[in-house]
DNA sequence: GTCTTGGGTAATATCGATTTTTCGGGCAAT
DNA sequence: ATTGCCCGAAAAATCGATATTACCCAAGAC
């Protein structure tokens, strides 16, 4: 499914996915690090030649984007990347609690070894791979958290939840990037949860998550009105 | 100005709308309605002879429909509609109750006149102009419901709702269509919900308006499994 | 009789070009 | 001097066509 990330060189490999799924990609990442910023417009040529593909491809993958809350369809004027809001902010951080809580619980009520494992084996990969590579660990980071949802059995609420993680990284970015947020210790977060999770401790497990995403939350929501834009 | 964002919706539909646009509304009808059914494949040219369009305009459609899980899309085979499954209705029974439960409480809380008075123009409208017309009560009752939740000042929750009303309701078509729904007395449960919530009285809106929900979920259920495709 | 292989058919993904719409500057009228 | 209108340039939406890909059926081999 993740097998292969997109690479943001002008390297064009048609075999593997479609021009689509590739454009998809590619554009999502450039929108969630940055590299396009909120509000910016997206003119389809200048994608085109950017991505070297075609103006298909490109507005297939930008419609896609649409649904993914990122991009935003300006009726007969285009796309445009979606704008970014201290309200926005906020109310991504209090669904991505609800959510995820939700999400969480069920998993832990559904546990069972295979889960177990694979959690297991998720935050093993993080703890590991992601001490040098600053772009590895964010892969794992959303693997990890996503394994502790999985098990819900509700394909919708984990989409909603991935989704929302997205969102809600696009805005650590913007605030500065990752490096100043793993000066926090995290790792014994982490750890923390996964210990509640597979002690099946559902009470625990969630009140670990959500003071995590707190914590976060609170750090950038510093950082940001801080730095406000909008004034 | 930075504000008139053209997402393909229920609402307005401009008399100049654009060619996809008007694709998205009449595909996503075709869905809903079981005109196209569940796991049919939905082949570009047979689509574009029927809504008398061209390719790319039902291409940019199906996208958008993915997104709001009525079609998928299969690798490099084209798209379908979404198949149902009896889990995928009880995941979508679920998932409402609780995030359309949150939505209403923080609407309430949020409550003033202006949202009092919508709600109950909604509901009189849905009650008056829905007795001739089914078609408009449908109409009525999504928008009866939305103005329910759509105090709660998050978009995102309110688009979230909005989803999963739209693929519940599909099934609701699916089960046999809203005749022998409507013969259940539903007025009296709206008005119970709409009095509770008028009086900001969080707990029993939410306990009517769930139990709402779960009758009409446990009369589909019972004819989803007595008629069930799939064996 | 069944499995494999090869060709034919149909549908999709993509591209290039055309048409329609929008944006911005300049000119005229008040 | 300001406001409203018009025209040129640019961008987006759509259309038609092509090449690639997957699917299906038949023929031959084991």
């Amino acid at each position: 499914m993740a097998k292969d990330v997109a690479r943001p060189s002008t390297e064009v490999v048609g075999q593997e996915a479609s021009a689509t799924q590739k454009a998809y990609l590619a554009l999502r990442r450039m929108i969630v690090v940055g590299e396009l910023q909120p509000g910016e417009k997206l003119k389809i040529d200048r994608l085109r030649s950017e991505l070297n593909t075609g103006a298909s491809p490109i507005r297939e993958a930008l419609s896609l984007l649409t649904s993914d809350l990122l991009v935003e369809r300006l009726d007969q004027r285009g796309f445009r990347a979606a704008p970014t809001s201290h309200e926005n902010f906020v109310e991504i951080l209090t669904l991505r609690c609800e959510l995820e809580e939700m999400a969480l619980r069920q998993s832990i009520l559904n546990a069972d070894e295979a889960w177990e494992d694979a959690l297991v084996l998720a935050h093993h990969k993080m703890a590991r791979e992601g001490r040098d590579d600053p772009e590895q660990f964010e892969e794992r980071h959303k693997t990890f958290h996503m394994a502790l949802l999985s098990n819900c059995a509700s394909p919708i609420l984990m989409k909603f939840c991935s989704q929302l993680y997205d969102l809600n990284i696009r805005y650590r970015y913007l605030a500065g990037n990752a490096l100043n947020y793993q000066q926090r210790d995290v790792s014994t977060e982490h750890a923390a949860i996964l210990e509640a999770a597979v002690d099946r401790n559902a009470d625990l497990a969630a009140e670990r998550l959500l003071s995590h995403y707190h914590q976060t939350g609170a750090f950038l929501n510093g950082l940001f009105t801080m730095k406000d834009p909008e004034g």
